[in-house]
DNA sequence: AAACGCCGCAACCGCCGAGGT
DNA sequence: AACCTCGGCGGTTGCGGCGTT
């Protein structure tokens, strides 16, 4: 455990505590409080640095450290706080009772980060990120988990699709197509490498099928053409158009063909600090609900769409890792209790990325 | 059973700001 | 103003445990 001494500079020692050590300082402390932290190895018979026995005691020795796994609440509350003030794990400790900045700041890394990486979140920017999403599972689950002919819009929209510039690019591709021949559109569909992995996507999985109650899809499907028809897949972009495009006016195949997120269509997008789009933007591709919820108000997607005017995101801090990013927040917390497994965690993890915060944090502290 | 690789976490390192001289 | 000391913080390291092959 620990770090092996590096050097024995001024014949102080280094490295893992002995217990033997851990008793002189508990002992020293308990007597005489820290004090001076630099003459405090000295009075108490250690050779240490006093950094060496002030994080030892910070860190490990003192008595009213929690040890052991971190509960839901603490994780949300870490998660919470990180959304706000970054890597300020001596803030987030502050906030926890208990539990010291160098375990939060181990857990974030070893759990919590991982955890946020493969629910495509950036674990700085606490942002969706690109290179994680999936292209196949979001096409494959909004085509297959449909209740109704159309494309399941919200969750195109509510999980990946905003940030997910391959799916833009062939939801451009296909309106594009509509609106210049729609008979190129069953051709698009052959010859693009999708049709192919999709396909394969569906035929591994002979389950998801169901795409429709009530028309004539059936499974499993040999081709997505077929499996797709034209008239379909108009009703779908004339779906798809009718709440992502109503508010632009120069989208079109140019942007697609270089595989970049229209800038219109990212500022309207991403938007803004305001909007709580994260409610949005963090729902779990492997949520076992497929259906995202857009929010409904003013926070919902069709506000955040139209929200043209602002063109203050900045796609670069999407890609790019600033320290932190300051996210809406909300009022009432969703707690779960204490138990579950490392999964049951993973998929809460997702729910409460909304970022709900608990009522008793006071958000003004860090303002 | 042995070898290997991954992971968790205690501990170190270097930097910074506050306070004192 | 310049320098020094100290405490605190965030980033990083690497040992040891554990799972896998």
């Amino acid at each position: 455990m620990g770090r092996a001494p590096c050097c024995d500079k001024n014949g102080l020692k280094k490295g893992p505590w002995t217990p033997e050590e851990d008793h002189k300082l508990i002992t020293y402390i308990q007597l005489h409080s820290p004090g001076n932290w630099r003459n405090l190895p000295k009075n108490a018979g250690l050779q240490r640095c006093g950094k060496s026995c002030r994080l030892r005691w910070t860190n490990y020795l003192r008595p009213d450290i929690k040890r052991g796994r971190f509960s839901f609440e603490e994780e949300e509350t870490i998660i919470q706080l990180h959304s706000i003030l970054g890597n300020k794990w001596s803030a987030i400790a502050a906030r926890l009772p208990g539990r010291t900045d160098n375990e939060i700041k181990n857990y974030w890394n070893t759990h919590v980060r991982k955890r946020l990486l493969r629910n495509g979140i950036d674990p700085v920017t606490h942002a969706p990120r690109l290179d994680l999403l999936d292209l196949s599972s979001i096409l494959r689950s909004t085509l297959c988990n449909q209740s109704s002919s159309l494309l399941n819009v919200s969750n195109l929209l509510g999980t990946q699709a905003l940030l997910n510039p391959e799916l833009l690019r062939i939801v451009s591709t296909l309106l594009s197509l509509k609106q210049e021949n729609p008979e190129t559109l069953l051709q698009y569909l052959q010859q693009n490498q999708l049709c192919n992995s999709i396909n394969t996507e569906l035929q591994n999985n002979q389950n998801i099928m169901q795409l429709n109650d009530h028309h004539q899809f059936q499974t499993p499907v040999s081709d997505v053409s077929s499996l797709l028809n034209q008239t379909q897949f108009m009703q779908a972009a004339n779906n798809v158009e009718g709440v992502l495009f109503s508010d632009m006016t120069d989208f079109n195949c140019q942007n697609s063909q270089e595989n970049v997120i229209p800038s219109n269509l990212m500022n309207q997008a991403f938007v803004s600090q305001q909007a709580p789009i994260n409610q949005v933007l963090y729902s779990s591709p492997s949520s076992s609900n497929p259906t995202v919820t857009v929010p409904s108000q003013s926070s919902s997607l069709q506000s955040v769409l139209n929200n043209g005017n602002q063109n203050n995101f900045n796609f670069d801090s999407v890609m790019s890792t600033p320290l932190s990013s300051p996210t809406p927040l909300n009022s009432s917390s969703t707690y779960l209790n204490n138990s579950g497994t490392e999964d049951e965690r993973e998929s809460y993890c997702s729910s409460f990325l909304k970022f709900e915060i608990p009522e008793s944090l006071d958000i003004s502290d860090f303002m």
